[in-house]
DNA sequence: AATGAATGAGATTTCATTCAT
DNA sequence: GATGAATGAAATCTCATTCAT
């Protein structure tokens, strides 16, 4: 996942390049995905990662910073791919379809992680919250390009407010995969996505509309 | 463990007509609200009611049992108020328009019970949610209801597959009043409203829809 | 030591008339007297007070709130001693004695408060100091008083700097007690007085000087 | 462990010649000084030094060893300037004076050095007290000494018991010192040097003595 | 000799809950 | 019923020291 340059040079400062701040991530996820965060002591954590606990805080800087930390990867890598995927990518239906695909598979693929993101990490204090908000507006951003090119194209009605809009999006997908988590994940959240979109786009009335 | 006489029978039920018990749900909803869960210890909430510590043992089992007890009387309102306001109503986006004007009323008018429910809320482990599921359920079956009266107008499109209906239902409130209580609670939430429902009826593609 | 109201009213806030509140102190005198503030843990102490260690918390901030009032109850009763006993007491190197015997009295028969005062409660932070410095201060101004009082009795000589004396006085006590503790507190401090006193008024050259 | 050739053979001593030894000795000081010695973690003395934490070992066998041996050599440094300075002086008065200069000097050219003698060196438990006492000895065998002779000389008065004198003389310095630092080096520590010669020489009653 | 990542023991502090009054 | 002092378990985080490289 990262290039290497070819002096390897590893101070705790590139941690990003250590394979022990991944395992403590990894650990992070699935500790505290199936307890809690606050039935989630730094010593089971460690635990799990297979380091002392004082190691956890070589490469974080408190409890929090894990939190923080899973959150940033995690939506640096949906944010990266939709970066990707949407490129070139001109039909607002299929933007959206992508849209919600990525989400889905990402955290679909990975009840731990969902359990996560979706249960767990609102967990949080007040500054936790504003560092939270920071790290999903790239998202948010993507979101709000989807829809203002469904304006322009004309498919998505010009009457739309984009925060509203957006928020109808993401509080659609958020709460369908708060529902399948909390219910034990035990159909395929990707199976929805054609429904899920075809809701968010025609709504309750049910407009038809045409892809390309 | 003693014998009681019976007019001294007091069930937890009927603690519900004691204004301690009310003193103590209300201190809660703003403490907790405003400070959090984790930072709302009993002794704060037992201060802001005028009772002392032990006096909260009295009427709730348990700190948990404060919050589940507050989601109770919150959605037991709501609940209550649709079951009032919805009779008679037959067309199905005033049904909507109720549904939406409701719950945005009730945490619209009063922030520290939204910060509560929207944020506080979820701070929960495993039992608790299924508590909450149980709790929050009369809820959804009302919007269940209001979907289904929807489809067999013709109204709404028949494709809609209940579940996935609710929660782009449920998620899009959801989300509207997150945003709107973590920024602040700086603009009317009312006035949202006529967007949102047209947004969940129309969707993207904002199909028009009639009201009779 | 402390007059009680008839009414007793005790709550922690009135923690002085508490008696836990004396133990917690006693056994931190003991505790840290002899293993010194940092190994002395809150359990340790607790557990010398009978008490849990949550209760210490109860009584007193943190730990250095602990050190901090030891030292507060000791210059207070120092204070309170030597308010009374210079009380009239004219001669300016009688008063001194009694300066000397005070100081030397209450430490010179109690060790673990001596070992406190002379060696572990030096181990403090900046903001510690600036705390000790203002319970010292009253002290200070009794030394100061002294001087003065020589002075305009024409038995100190007036070419006297009131802070430098000050320090040749209160850096002789000092001094003086801590040498006692340090080598075990073998003999008997007391007796050292008059020589400490003739060796203050004196200074090395030893003038002599008349007692009225 | 392995052969030595004696060209390689370092003891302890030999370190001394180490600038890296002279280098952590300086760090420490300063880091010590300007923290206090439990705020002072090795990893900050080694990156202050220059070197890594693992070096500081190669030196010194733990913390409180850095801690001595920053007296050793300061108190090295004043025993033998002493030694020098002193050697031909007849006048007990110059040689008292000598006394107080070089230790004001030592310090009051050093903030950062008498922060670490006057306040953090005094945070020690009582293996490290006894190794202090060793180290200070040969201070106050100089400050006897000089007792002796002005006694002999009939300058000082034969009444004076050696160990109460020395702790006079020590304490006013020791005393003055620190309240010095501790009231942040604002003025010129040796412009007090007359008064406090002249203050433990003449005591308060001031008697007249002369320079010869 | 030098490095610095890793260790893990240990200490302070909070707070839900109990129970004697 | 009401009180609130007391409890003690539990958790985060620091840092002196080690040791493989």
């Amino acid at each position: 996942m990262n290039g290497h340059s070819f002096i390897e040079v590893r101070t705790i400062a590139q941690k990003k390049n250590n394979e022990k701040y991944e395992a403590i991530l990894n650990a992070a996820v699935k500790v505290i995905g199936q307890a809690g965060y606050h039935n989630a002591p730094i010593s089971k954590i460690a635990r799990e990662a297979g380091v002392a606990d004082g190691t956890v805080y070589l490469y974080f800087k408190n409890k929090e910073d894990i939190l923080i930390s899973i959150l940033r990867e995690t939506i640096g890598t949906i944010v990266d791919r939709l970066g990707e995927e949407l490129q070139g990518l001109e039909d607002p239906v299929a933007c959206l379809k992508r849209l919600v695909t990525v989400y889905f598979e990402t955290l679909g693929t990975n009840p731990d992680l969902a359990m996560f993101t979706q249960v767990h990490l609102r967990q949080s204090n007040a500054e936790m919250r504003k560092q939270i908000g920071d790290i999903i507006k790239p998202y948010y951003t993507i979101i709000d390009e989807v829809i203002a090119k469904g304006i322009e194209a004309g498919v998505f009605t010009e009457r739309l407010d984009a925060r509203i809009t957006r928020r109808m999006i993401f509080g659609t997908m958020d709460e369908t995969i708060t529902a399948w988590i909390l219910t034990g994940a035990k159909y395929d959240l990707l199976s929805l996505i054609p429904q899920v979109c075809e809701l968010m786009i025609g709504g309750l009335a049910g407009q038809i509309h045409s892809h390309k």
